[in-house]
DNA sequence: TGCATTATTGAACAAATGTTCAAAAAATGC
DNA sequence: GCATTTTTTGAACATTTGTTCAATAATGCA
């Protein structure tokens, strides 16, 4: 039940020479690139500068080092949705702001979009993982939805849980395509476009 | 310069022992349903039961075959999107027939759309090929749109051009969200939200 | 009936890939 | 300095996967 730190001896035996947070990082990094399967453990070591053993030893294998580099984007995103989704402003502003945002996708999509496309019909793991998170944001955003409709911000007919589904779905649609040479403005017409439901 | 069919000695050799295009069909259900990397030969082999030595020598290798695969998708999925949208109603009951069906997406998702996801970042091949088919997609949406505000069917603000963009992007979407679990239900309202677009 | 041609079969091959392991190295505590 | 512990290193291993090939079978033609 005691941790390393706990142990008077915590400092015994030879250091890591390499940063775990650091080498999770651009694990993620290709992982996000090139998604789990099309990333070879050689891909993997050479970003992560470290043997083979430092690796399996640290981060159990592949597809367990998947899973923590996905929790790791996943803890810096949702912090991001959440921020926008709850800022300073009235509720349909905040989402507006939230799918304003929605262009400025990274190149390489959204991780979580992208392993939904890898892993989503998996019935647990990293699949069910991103479903859950992706259903979480679709609550939040349903809450903020009628929280504007509440407001009398939202025409009164329009359904909160269907447009929120429609954003999620938006946002999908935004990963393949900026992973698929769509250009900048192209990403922000669809964005405007989308954007028009929400008035 | 002569075909085998224009050849007197046509039938000569042994004769195959399958069906070509029955082969090709039982493929692309294989490649639309699990992608490219991630269909073994074994897969393939199973579903179109034959042997490798026929596989090849038919086909070429894996990837020749997915790539005669997606066209056989193509051409069909390309059949039904033109039935749509050149249908016998005005141009935008066209345009809203054709996004009514995306609510009929298949569980696999559109193969186009997961040939994007798989391929769609590659310079040539069939990453290029299907980008065109998207292109052309989205180019005949934006000239339908476009005869749809000429006849006074959509305000006369908004651009062919983005809202073609999105309805590709929302198709997109849809292929994943089916693919990662979404129940018709949320398809379908999906679907009728980005419908809302189209007045 | 033989010959040429093409298809089938399944074993074999080569390369890649995920993973393990034994030996060496670097630290601490006695 | 020695024992202990943990990390590093890189070679080795086992498996999978895409592909080829030589032997065999089935057809048409002379």
């Amino acid at each position: 039940m005691f941790k390393k730190c706990d142990n008077k001896d915590m400092n015994r035996g030879r250091p890591k020479q390499f940063d775990e947070q650091q080498a999770l990082e651009a694990a993620m990094q290709v992982f996000w690139e090139k998604g789990c399967e099309a990333t070879s453990c050689e891909d993997l070591l050479q970003a992560m500068e470290i043997n083979a053993g430092s690796m399996y030893a640290t981060f159990g294998d592949k597809q367990t080092l998947y899973e923590r580099a996905f929790s790791h984007y996943c803890s810096r995103a949702s912090e991001q949705f959440l921020e926008k989704l709850n800022g300073p402003g009235t509720p349909l502003e905040n989402i507006r702001s939230f799918v304003q945002r929605l262009s400025d996708i990274d190149q390489k999509g959204c991780m979580i979009a992208n392993t939904l496309i890898e892993f989503g019909h998996e019935k647990s793991g990293v699949g069910k993982h991103a479903r859950r998170v992706v259903g979480q944001v679709r609550k939040a955003l349903e809450e903020k939805l009628a929280a504007a409709q509440a407001a009398g911000e939202l025409a009164p007919g329009t359904c909160p849980s269907s447009l929120a589904a429609f954003i999620v779905n938006t946002m999908q649609g935004l990963s393949v395509s900026i992973r698929s040479g769509a250009g900048r403005d192209t990403i922000r017409d669809v964005v405007s476009t989308a954007l028009r439901l929400l008035n």
